[in-house]
RNA sequence: GCGGAUGUGGCGGAACUGGCAGACGCACCAGACUUAGGAUCUGGCGGGAAACCAUGCAGGUUCGAUUCCUGUCAUCCGCACCA
C-alpha cells in the first residue's frame, strides 16, 4: 500500500476533530484524578514567536501524556490582553486598541490551533474583556476592604516614554524593563498593594515549593532581600532621634561618624541657618541630579562632606559628626547609616579618604593597641575596646548581648529589614483595568460598590502622543454620582497595571464563565494548586512573585484553599539564533507559520522538543528540522509496510512461539515504551524520549529484514504509535485509524511495559584491569558478583588479560562489568 | 563585589544511582538504486600509524570519575553602594 504523508490534510482534520469533539475538554465531575496543567498565557502581539511555540510544545506532550495516563486534565488558553502596546499602535495607527487586541487575538488563535494543541478552549479568557476585568476589579476591593490597597504619595519610578510609573521590579538597571528609557524619580500620589506584609511568608514558603527550580527561588530569595539588624537609636546633640539601621550592632563601639542621605529630612532641619547650610544644599543638588542609574552603577566615586552637625552615640555616648554622601540611599533602612570604618569596607574607604578616625573594635593577628589598622577587618573575631562586651566572640556572643542590652536600656530594637517594597499598581495609562475609586469632595476616597462592576473603559477617548492618560479626554468617565452622599464626584483616572490581571487568571479557568462571581469556590478548590506551570524564566521575579502574593491573600480572605498557586514550576530557555535571542528589533525572527505551512506541526513540535532539554537554551536550526520532517517520513513509511506485511495474518502473539529475533524486537519495543514514559513523565527530557523512539524505528527496519513475526510487529506498532503520539499527534491518530482502530489515541491509555518482555537471557560484560578495558565477553544474565567473580577466575583468557601480572582484587559489577586489580 | 547556572566531536546533544564517553540527530564522506536526485537505502565519521590520548584547566578521593571533592579559567543569567 503507497500513501503519502500529506500532513496538511492530516493535521487540518485532526484538529478540526478536536474542536468539534471537545477532546480536551476537562470535566469537574469526574473520578480522575485531576492535574492542572498550565502554560503561561501569551500577550497577544498577532504574532506567534518560537518561543510561544516551544512553550506550549512542552506543555502538550505533558498534557497529552497526562490525559492517556488517566488524568483528567485542566489545559486552558487565554490572553494577557491589557498593555501598552495596544495603546502605543492606537496612539500610532489614531484607531482603538480593543479592535487592534481583538484582531491579534484571533489571528494568533488561529497559529495556535495549527499547533493541534490540546486545550480546553471553553475556558478561553481574555483580560481586557469587561467579564474578565470586572473581576480584576472586584479583587482590588477586596485587598483594598482588607488594607492591602492603599494611596500614598512617594517618589516613584517614572519611564517618560511610556509616560507611567513602574514597579520596582520593573526597573531593570535604572532603566524602563520595556522601552529601556532612562527611569526618573517623581513624587506622585500612587496606589500599592501591600505585598511587604506577605515578605516573610513569601520567603518561607519557598520552602514549601520542591518542585521549583532552585535559580528561581534564590532569585525570589534574594529580591525580598531579608536582613536582620537593629535599629539604633542614635540622636542629635539637643536629643532630636535619628535611627540607624545596622546589621553588625557588634561593632557599634567602633562608630566614629554617621552618614546620612542627602534626602533625609534631618539633613536641612539641622543645616538650617548654618554657615555650612549652602555648600550642604549644594551638595544635595549634585547628588540628586546624577542619574539614578550612574547613581546605582557602583563604580561612582564616593564623595562626601560633613554637615556640620553631630550625633550621640546611644551605646558610648560619645559625638560623632554627621556627613553626607552620594552612597546611601533613602529608600533603605532608615536612610541614616552608622560608619564603622575599621570592619566595613566601604566605610574604610571613605574614612581613609576623608581622614575620618578609624577605631578597631575585634581584635585581628596584627592588632597593636594604639597603631594605626593596615586594612579592614571583616572576619569574625573577638571583641576589644567594647566595654562590658570585651573578650566575646563577637558572632557567637556579642550579636545577642549588645542587642539585648540595647533593648532593655531602649537604645534601640531588633528590627527585619526587606529589600521588596510594595508593589506600585498605578498606570497612567488607557489600555488597562480601571482602578474602582471614587473620589468626592465630601466622603473623599470611596470604592466603587461591588454592584456597579465593572468600572468600564470608555471608548470616547483620544489617542494622542501626549504623554497624559487618554482616559482624560473621555467627557464622559469622570464624573460620577458618589455612591454614600449622591453628590458630583470623580473617577480615578489610572488603570492598573497589567500584573495585576496576570496574578488570577490560573483562578479564573477554574470557573472562566462565572459572571455572578469571580470564581466558584469549590470549582477552584478542585483544580488549584496549579500541579504544573510552564514558561518563561524571564517571570521568575515579577509574575510568579505577584501571583504567589495574590494566591496567599486570596486565601487568607477565605477565598481559595491553595496558599501556593503553583506546586511545580518548569523555566524553559529561550530560542536563540546565531547566539543572540529571536527578536523583531534584531531581525533574526524565524517565524512558526513559515515552518508549519513548509513541514507541518508535527514537525515544528518535534524539532523543538528534539534539539534540546526544555531548560536549556536552543539554537535554531534550519537542517536539523528536515532531519525530523524526514523521520515523520519514515514513521510513515514503517507503519505502512509493516500494515502491509500484517494483512491478512493472525496478529495475536503468541509468546511460545518466538524467535530470539522477535524476543530481542519485543525487548526494545517494551524497553522504549519504558524509557518515553520515564521521560516525558519524570524527567521532562522530551529530547532523549525522542531518541529513544528513533532508535525504535531503526530497530524496526532491521528487524523487517529478518524472517518476521507480524504479532510483534503489529504489537510495535500499536506500541509506536502510542508513545509518539504526544509528540507528533497528528500523524499518529491518521496511522492509528489506518491501523483499524475505531478509539482515537487521544482516549486511549498510556500502553504498559511487559518487564518479561524486557529480561533478556544473556549479556554482555567488560573485563578491565585497573580500569582499562581490556576485554568483552558474552555471559548468562543474571549472575551475582560472587558467581561473576568464580566465573572470570575460570575464564580460559583470564591470564591474558593480566599480561604477566598479579591479580589482587576483582570488582564485579552484575551484568555489567569485573574490573580486576592487578600490580 | 555577591548569588546561581553551564563548559563533552565540525554542530545540537546523550551517558538517569560513580561502572563500555560521544546514544540519537544534523553536517560531511563513500557507495547502491536511478535518465536524474535536494527522494530512499547501505556503510563511514573525536584525535592518533599504533601503544594510547581525549568530557574547559590543575589537583584530589576511588579498583574505576563527564558524574563526587578542592582550586582555577571562561561564558551566560540574576542582584548590586542594602548599611
Amino acid at each position: 500500500m503507497e500513501r503519502r504523508y500529506d500532513f496538511k490534510t492530516i493535521e487540518a482534520r485532526w484538529q478540526k476533530k478536536w474542536e468539534e469533539e471537545k477532546t480536551f475538554a476537562a470535566h469537574e465531575g469526574s473520578d480522575k484524578p485531576k492535574y492542572y496543567l498550565l502554560e503561561m498565557f501569551p500577550y497577544p502581539s498577532g504574532k506567534l514567536h518560537m518561543g510561544h511555540v516551544r512553550n506550549y510544545s512542552i506543555g502538550d506532550v505533558l498534557a497529552r501524556y497526562k490525559f492517556m495516563k488517566g488524568y483528567e486534565v485542566l489545559h486552558p488558553m487565554g490572553w494577557d490582553s491589557f498593555g501598552l502596546p495596544a495603546e502605543n499602535a492606537a496612539i500610532k495607527m489614531g484607531a482603538q486598541p480593543e479592535p487592534w487586541t481583538t484582531s491579534n487575538i484571533a489571528n494568533m488563535k488561529t497559529q495556535l490551533q495549527t499547533m493541534g494543541l490540546s486545550y480546553d478552549w471553553d475556558r478561553e479568557v481574555a483580560t481586557c474583556l469587561p467579564d474578565y476585568y470586572k473581576w480584576t476589579q472586584w479583587i482590588f476591593l477586596q485587598l483594598y476592604k482588607n488594607g492591602l490597597a492603599y494611596k500614598k504619595k512617594a517618589a516613584v519610578n517614572w519611564c517618560p516614554s511610556c509616560a507611567t510609573v513602574l514597579a520596582n521590579e520593573q526597573v531593570i538597571e535604572g532603566h524602563c524593563e520595556r522601552c529601556d528609557s532612562v527611569v526618573e524619580k517623581k513624587s506622585l500620589e500612587q496606589w500599592f498593594f501591600k505585598i511587604t506584609d506577605y515578605a516573610q511568608r513569601l520567603l518561607d514558603d519557598l520552602d514549601k515549593l520542591p518542585g521549583w527550580p532552585d535559580k528561581v527561588k534564590t532569585m525570589q530569595h534574594n529580591w525580598i532581600g531579608r536582613s536582620e539588624g537593629v535599629e539604633v537609636n542614635f540622636t542629635t546633640e539637643d536629643g532630636r532621634p535619628i535611627p540607624c539601621f545596622t546589621t553588625r550592632h557588634d561593632t557599634i563601639f567602633g562608630v566614629t561618624y554617621m552618614v546620612l542621605a542627602p534626602e533625609h529630612p534631618m539633613v536641612a532641619e539641622l543645616v538650617k541657618g548654618t554657615p555650612q547650610e549652602e555648600a550642604v544644599n549644594a551638595f544635595v543638588k549634585k547628588v540628586q541630579q546624577i542619574s539614578t542609574v550612574d547613581r546605582t552603577s557602583g563604580n561612582l566615586e564616593k564623595e562626601g562632606m560633613p554637615i556640620g552637625a553631630f550625633a550621640i552615640n546611644p551605646m558610648t555616648g560619645e559625638k560623632v559628626p554627621i556627613w553626607i554622601t552620594n552612597y546611601v540611599i533613602m529608600d533603605y533602612g532608615t536612610g541614616a547609616v552608622m560608619g564603622v570604618p575599621a570592619h566595613d569596607g566601604r566605610d574604610f574607604d571613605f574614612a581613609t579618604k576623608y581622614g575620618l578616625p578609624i577605631k578597631p573594635v575585634i581584635s585581628y593577628d596584627e592588632y597593636v593597641p594604639g597603631e594605626p589598622m593596615p586594612h579592614v577587618v571583616e572576619e569574625d573575631g573577638f571583641m576589644i575596646n567594647s566595654g562590658q562586651f570585651d573578650g566575646m566572640h563577637n558572632r557567637k556572643e556579642a550579636m545577642k548581648a549588645i542587642a539585648d542590652y540595647m533593648e532593655e536600656n531602649g537604645l534601640g530594637k531588633r528590627v527585619i529589614n526587606y529589600r521588596l517594597r510594595d508593589w506600585l499598581i498605578s498606570r497612567q495609562r488607557y489600555w488597562g483595568a480601571p482602578i474602582p475609586i471614587i473620589y468626592c469632595p465630601k466622603c473623599g476616597e470611596v470604592p466603587v460598590p461591588e454592584k456597579d462592576l465593572p468600572v468600564m473603559l470608555p471608548t470616547d477617548v483620544e489617542f494622542k502622543p501626549t504623554g497624559e492618560s487618554p482616559l482624560k479626554t473621555s467627557p464622559t468617565f469622570d464624573e460620577v454620582t458618589c455612591p454614600i452622599c449622591g453628590g458630583k464626584a470623580h473617577r480615578e483616572m489610572d488603570t492598573m497595571d497589567t500584573f495585576v490581571c496576570s496574578s488570577w487568571y490560573f483562578l479564573r479557568y477554574a470557573d472562566a464563565k462565572n459572571d455572578l462571581q469571580a470564581f466558584d469556590k469549590e470549582k477552584t478548590d478542585h483544580w488549584m494548586p496549579v500541579d504544573q506551570y510552564i514558561g518563561g524564566v524571564e517571570h521568575a521575579i515579577l509574575h510568579l512573585m505577584y501571583a504567589r502574593f495574590f494566591c496567599k491573600a486570596l486565601h487568607d480572605f477565605g477565598l481559595v484553599e491553595a496558599d501556593e498557586p503553583f506546586t511545580n514550576l518548569l523555566t524553559q530557555g529561550m530560542v536563540l539564533l546565531d547566539g543572540s535571542k529571536m527578536s523583531k528589533t534584531k531581525g533574526n525572527i524565524v517565524s512558526p507559520e513559515v515552518i508549519i505551512e513548509k513541514y507541518g506541526a508535527d514537525t515544528a513540535r518535534l524539532f523543538i522538543l528534539f534539539a534540546a532539554p526544555p531548560e536549556r537554551d536552543l539554537e535554531w536550526n534550519d537542517a536539523a528540522v528536515e532531519g525530523c520532517y524526514r523521520f515523520l517520513n519514515r514513521v510513515w513509511r514503517l507503519v505502512g509496510t509493516i500494515m502491509d506485511k500484517c494483512e491478512g495474518q493472525d496478529t495475536a502473539l503468541n509468546l511460545d512461539a518466538l524467535s530470539a529475533e522477535d524476543k530481542a524486537m519485543r525487548r526494545i519495543t517494551h524497553l522504549t515504551v519504558k524509557k518515553v514514559g520515564d521521560d516525558i513523565g519524570k524527567r521532562f527530557n522530551f529530547n532523549t524520549g525522542i531518541s529513544a523512539i528513533m532508535e525504535m524505528v531503526n530497530a524496526l527496519y532491521a528487524y523487517l529484514e529478518k524472517d518476521t513475526n507480524p504479532a510483534v510487529l503489529h504489537e510495535a506498532a500499536e506500541m509506536l504509535l502510542l508513545i509518539f503520539s504526544p509528540y507528533a499527534p497528528h500523524m499518529c491518530e491518521e496511522l492509528w485509524e489506518m491501523m483499524g482502530n475505531n478509539e482515537e489515541i487521544a482516549h486511549h491509555v498510556w500502553p504498559d511495559f511487559d518487564e518479561k518482555a524486557m529480561a533478556q537471557d544473556e549479556v554482555e560484560i567488560v573485563i578491565q584491569t585497573n580500569g582499562k578495558i581490556k576485554d568483552r565477553l558474552t555471559i548468562p544474565a543474571g549472575m551475582s558478583a560472587d558467581e561473576l567473580t568464580e566465573y572470570i577466575k575460570s575464564y580460559d583468557g583470564f591470564e591474558a588479560i593480566l599480561e604477566g601480572k598479579q591479580a589482587v582484587k576483582i570488582i564485579a559489577i552484575p551484568n555489567k562489568l569485573v574490573n580486576i586489580v592487578v600490580k
